[in-house]
RNA sequence: AGGCGGGUAGCUCAGUCGGGAGAGCGCAGCCCUUACAAGGCUGAGGUCACGGGUUCGAGUCCCGUCCCGCCUACCA
């Protein structure tokens, strides 16, 4: 007998989450590729901490992980960090600021470390919460989409596309952040409505016939305008188009992006994508400030001028207001163009800005020359859109070989292995009546054994072989006639003779009804195995051609992100990959400076191990372009970054390479391979070539890589300075973890991946761009399934966010609560297509069932004698209760199953949550109390065992029950239900986490017993009402009689009549045939209660209530009533809906005259 | 402007196939009964936003209106 003392959920949190990873619980060395559950998490950004949202989407992965894990599916979930381009350069460029410097002045290489410094503290950070959330991943899987491998995969993925003709550099518009100086993606603008001035300026025409007006909201821009549209129909200005009008305020030259000058009069022009009815119907076109304009300058080739520069200050072009910010550019501009009567009057206007979603600043459109990934181009977005659209069809055709062997005396013995830890759990004898057995081997119906001449046989077997592999597929199947038994643990349980048919099908082995072919249990969960046997066997072979299919489909759950995916994959454009910054990967271009081509070097160029290292410790800026073998040495041999367990060579031999396993890189061993290399001599020893690829400079004492122009063999090569979009990577993540570009074990077990979940703001960011990329280098899709929650919100709606104050962190809560608390209360809420509102207060319901689980299992364990285990054999019958709770526990397995399946986290949990506590807590451990705490008598021998064997059931049960309901709850709150496993004495293995988790069994279904304890519940009820109404204290005993004209209910009264007792605090309940004196009644159904009361006792509540059931019953009997009067409902209703309205009408009847009766008696 | 989601108890939300309106929290009353006062028992509380339609029957399906939220586009 032990107490554990009160739930601490500091302690035992802490605990478990250190022994799952030091235990590498959840790493799974090399997963069956039939069996493996694979997922990746949603990298989050290096720069944030943890909230809410990252709260929800690790908490719906975890229990979607722990719960397939638990079904047998060995599940890799591999966690990492995105490295945030802009994100992160902006924290890192604030810090800098403090420190009154820019990262200009720093240099790039300079600004790099200190990123490298900051990012581990931040990484650190995030893991510890995802650690303390409780999050079963692989954190020896984990990966960075800047590690070594990354990097290495993200050039080879750019030279794939570039020389596809998938990446392009071109001059385009793009949205421009002044502030952090680079181009951003169309995604990353916020736009804001924000209230502004529409301003009106008149366009003087150049033969001084009068003016145009336009109106414009950045007169600035003015500066840059090459023309005035007008639309081709404008009556207005029909008559103006191809005559020039003047650009006020503009008297100098400008020049376009190449040089060219140009004038001040600009010409009037047509084009449809004017707008009549706006402004004045005339408007300016600035090709190199305006999306629009851009496209309307490019088919009417006019000039483009670009008048501000990188951080839109006015440059050359803005003549005498060069140098001006163009805020106070405008300023001035307006003052002027009112000064010359120019401005013809200026109004207030609603307009939407575009902001830099990470620093605010208002963006500036502006031509500039960047990457571009071809997207468009059918070879991504077609594919793209049919994985999601309907799915893509594979046919591979093969010949299959069916053996069909004529057997006599056939038996078989089928063991069942535990998935998880390898031991046999039961073993099923099928000694006699086998008539056939099926078996497939690689998704093809492999052999058929049937008795000798039943070609009939033969046939029946074929036929269901082909329905179950149709439903979904099965390892094989046995037919029989007769009993067969299945041993556990050395115990025999027979199955009673009939026809069967036993299914080993996703890892269960399911018994159906051999003729119906309905379900009717699973026998045993795990891998089994067929041993047949036989007298004789002749076997002949049967070859056919076989169609393998299959689809490669992308699921959105709810399905209504299918929809939001595909409109935006049809207006798609083209995206920009290029950022000015510093912090990501560095495109792995290089200009030539003599022949201007473009060169891609990946470490594809080069074929040894040392010279592909080297170059992807250049290309990642982990060296310079100068180095000697002790800096090479130095790096190498450094602890990697994601896991300083290994060095960087290490992690390249792991993680990029898969190979080179015993190749060593010291500073030795490279200044050999460097002097070789350029020793002339070299060149007469065979098998090294001269390749001249590094040079020394006897000046600096070191050395160089020589790359060289692809097309002219010249060395004078610049690398593009710009960055690649940080998503661009992300994009490559769900392969990219498993070892792309190699062809790893990894990648053909463990992609595609089963299961992505996510939230819906990136869904264009990061899983569109996914599918693109891994259906374009994997030739399959990223993953099957993509889960889309919800937004996490204030209780008021609002969006969670540092600024408005509104935020709860996770961390926090998991301090106060409990990550148990977190988990379940995130889970409950999660409701398909509806946004979270949060409160703190709603965690404290969830600790309170936290503490609910702890107490009861404090109930049971302080209740267990230290011998339980030795008393089991001993034990009584079960009684009603007993069958009733079982019965209920194996409706919330199904419930539980079933809810998860459909991704619907908030009915699993409810299943789980409403019977730990209203049924097991409320009502089946209070009866068992009466069991539990029973003293023995010392004296009477016989009395003692009996009243210990007893006890013995209630105890069994209650660990039996409480051990499954653990595991149904472990993927919710897996620290509390590990922590009390543990103390559990039947607990057996090393955590819970590899248990089984519970199915439905049907031998565990009592309906009979469970309809016992569902009346029994209703007669407690109804006299704990009738107590309440008539406020007798509930410790008080009190007498009590009954009444009924129904045998079973008598019946049930007499069975159960101990629980009545002790549920209702009564001191007897005694038949009667009347109304006894002194006693005040009730019903409950067909059953009169009186319950004796002393004294005077005030019945005007009582006499209250039953006024306002009766005015219910009557309401609801004239609803009832209607119904049955309208001769439509009984003549289109269907019957039985009919009868149900019949018999609740006759109940309603019952109860309105009991209710009638007791009034009656009460008003006496 | 277009699209999507939502409007059910005081609050937050469930509600399957169209067939007796549910849960949690909160509230009220009674109770420290040997797991738990972070608890037990009992109870009150609803014009299912509004209007129309389909139907024997509508919270549920259709149409319209009004609110709320989000997304996309335009915005000279």
């Amino acid at each position: 007998m032990k107490d554990i003392g009160e739930y601490r959920h500091r302690e035992i949190e802490e605990r478990w989450s250190r022994f799952w990873i030091e235990k590498a619980i959840y790493h799974v060395e090399k997963p069956d590729p039939k069996r493996k559950f694979s997922i990746v998490i949603p990298p989050p950004n290096v720069t944030g901490s943890l909230h809410m949202g990252h709260a929800l989407n690790a908490t719906l992965q975890d229990i979607i992980a722990r719960w397939q894990r638990m079904k047998g599916r060995q599940v890799v979930w591999v966690p990492g960090f995105d490295h945030a381009g802009i994100a992160t350069q902006y924290v890192v460029e604030r810090q800098i600021q403090e420190e009154g410097k820019s990262r200009l002045e720093l240099g790039r290489e300079e600004f790099l470390k200190r990123v490298w410094e900051w990012v581990p503290r931040s990484r650190e950070a995030i893991r510890t919460q995802f650690e303390k959330l409780g999050v079963s991943v692989d954190w020896k899987r984990e990966r960075f989409t800047l590690d070594e491998g990354f990097s290495r995969a993200v050039r080879r993925a750019f030279r794939e596309l570039y020389e596809a003709g998938l990446i392009y550099r071109g001059e385009y518009i793009v949205n421009w952040c002044p502030r952090d100086r680079t181009a951003l993606s169309d995604l990353e603008v916020e736009h804001e409505e924000e209230k502004g001035k529409l301003w009106y300026i008149r366009y003087p025409l150049e033969d001084g016939s009068g003016y145009i007006t336009v109106a414009t909201t950045r007169p600035e821009t003015m500066l840059g305008d090459t023309a005035v549209a007008v639309h081709p129909e404008d009556i207005r200005y029909k008559h103006l188009i191809g005559k020039r009008v003047r650009l006020p305020l503009v008297s100098w030259k400008r020049r376009t992006l190449s040089g060219e000058e140009v004038d001040e009069l600009i010409p009037i022009i047509a084009d449809e994508r004017v707008k009549m009815e706006f402004g004045t119907g005339a408007v300016k076109v600035t090709p190199a400030h305006d999306p629009n304009d851009f496209e309307i300058g490019k088919d009417h080739k006019l000039p483009f001028v670009k008048v501000m520069d990188e951080g839109a200050r006015m440059n050359e072009n803005a003549g005498e207001f060069a140098g001006l910010d163009r805020y106070e550019a405008r300023r001035r501009i307006v003052e002027r163009l009112r000064e010359e009567g120019l401005l013809e009057k200026e109004e207030d206007y609603v307009h939407s800005v575009g902001k830099c979603y990470r620093c605010k600043t208002v963006v500036e459109p502006m031509v500039s020359v960047q990457w571009f990934v071809r997207v468009t181009d059918p070879r991504i977005r077609s594919t793209s859109i049919k994985v999601v659209e309907e799915g893509l069809l594979e046919k591979e055709e093969r010949e299959v070989h069916l053996q069909l062997a004529e057997v006599q005396g056939l038996t078989v013995t089928v063991p069942v292995v535990d998935d998880v830890s390898g031991h046999t759990k039961a073993v099923v004898v099928l000694s006699e009546g086998v008539e056939f057995l099926a078996g497939v081997r690689e998704g093809e119906l492999a052999y058929i054994y049937y008795p000798e001449g039943r070609k009939d046989i033969l046939e029946r077997a074929k036929e269901l072989a082909y329905r179950f592999a149709e439903k979904g597929g099965f390892e094989f199947l046995i037919g029989l006639e007769g009993e067969f038994s299945v041993i556990r643990q050395g115990l025999e349980t027979r199955i009673d003779r009939g026809k069967y048919l036993l299914v080993h099908e996703g890892g269960k082995l399911n018994l159906y009804d051999g003729d119906t072919l309905r379900h009717i249990q699973v026998i045993e969960t795990g891998q089994a195995r067929l041993e047949p046997a036989q007298k004789s066997i002749k076997v002949k072979v049967e070859r056919k051609k076989s169609v393998l299919e299959r689809k490669r489909q992308v699921f959105f759950i709810p399905e209504h992100w299918k929809k939001f995916y595909l409109d935006w994959m049809y207006n798609l454009k083209d995206w920009c990959i290029s950022r000015q910054i510093w912090w990501g990967h560095r495109i792995p271009v290089w200009y030539c400076e003599d022949c201007r081509s473009v060169n891609v070097f990946t470490d594809d160029d080069f074929d040894r191990p040392y010279d592909k290292i080297i170059f992807n410790l250049i290309a990642d800026g982990k060296i310079g372009n100068e180095f000697t073998p002790e800096e090479i040495e130095k790096v190498l041999k450094s602890p990697n970054f994601v896991h300083p367990e290994m060095t960087v060579l290490e992690f390249y031999k792991k993680f990029a390479f898969h190979k080179y396993h015993s190749t060593d890189m010291d500073a030795n061993s490279l200044r050999l391979f460097f002097t070789q290399e350029a020793n002339p001599v070299a060149m007469l020893t065979p098998g090294i070539s001269t390749r001249g690829l590094y040079r020394y400079d006897p000046k600096t004492k070191r050395w160089r890589m020589v790359l060289r122009c692809k097309r002219c063999g010249s060395e004078n090569l610049k690398q593009e300075e710009d960055v690649l979009d940080t998503w661009f990577s992300s994009a490559l993540w769900p392969f990219g973890v498993f070892g792309w570009p190699e062809n790893t074990e990894d990648i053909r077990s463990l992609y595609p991946t089963d299961l992505l979940v996510t939230g819906f703001d990136i869904i264009f960011f990061w899983v569109a761009r996914m599918i693109m990329m891994g259906t374009y280098f994997m030739k399959d899709i990223p993953f099957s399934d993509v889960y889309v929650h919800a937004l996490v919100r204030d209780e008021k709606g609002q969006k969670m966010s540092k600024t408005k104050g509104n935020v709860i962190d996770p961390l926090d809560i998991i301090e106060k609560y409990g990550a148990d608390a977190l988990r379940f209360t995130l889970a409950i809420l999660t409701v398909q297509g509806r946004d979270i509102r949060l409160s703190e207060k709603r965690f404290e319901g969830y600790k309170h069932f936290a503490n609910k689980i702890w107490n009861a299992s404090r109930y049971i364990l302080m209740n267990t004698p230290d011998d339980f285990l030795s008393r089991i054999p001993y034990m009584a019958q079960m009684r009603p209760e007993d069958r009733w709770i079982l019965t209920r526990l194996n409706e919330t397995a199904e419930a539980v199953n079933k809810a998860l399946e459909n991704y619907d986290f908030s009915k699993a949990a409810h299943a789980i949550y409403e019977f730990f506590w209203s049924d097991f807590c409320d009502w089946y451990i209070e009866m068992t109390k009466e069991r539990v705490y029973r003293k023995a008598p010392e004296e009477n021998e016989e009395e003692r065992t009996r009243v210990e064997a007893e006890r013995t059931t209630a105890l069994y049960t209650l660990h039996y029950v409480l051990e499954k309901a653990l595991r149904i709850l472990h993927p919710f709150m897996p620290f509390i239900t590990e922590e009390i496993w543990h103390r559990l004495p039947s607990a057996d293995g090393e955590t819970i986490s590899l248990k089984e988790f519970p199915e439905k069994r049907q031998d565990e279904m009592f309906p009979e017993d469970a309809g016992k304890i569902e009346r029994l519940r209703e007669i407690v009820t109804a006299v704990r009402s009738l107590r309440s109404d008539l406020q007798i204290e509930p410790s008080k005993r009190l007498k009590a009689y009954y009444r009924t004209e129904r045998r079973e209910t008598k019946t049930l009264v007499e069975e159960l009549k101990h629980h009545i007792l002790n549920l209702a605090r009564l001191e007897a309940f005694e038949e009667v045939s009347g109304k006894p004196e002194g006693t005040v009644s009730t019903f409950s159904g067909d059953l009169e209660i009186f319950l004796s009361v002393e004294g005077e006792v005030d019945i005007g509540r009582l006499k209250e209530t039953y006024r306002r059931r009766r005015e219910k019953v009557l309401s609801e009997l004239e609803r009832v009533n209607r119904k049955l009067s309208n001769e439509n409902f009984l003549k289109k209703a269907p019957q039985e809906v009919v009868e149900k309205e019949r018999r609740i009408k006759e109940e309603l009847e019952e109860e309105l005259m009991k209710i009638d009766r007791v009034l009656s008696i009460l008003e006496d």
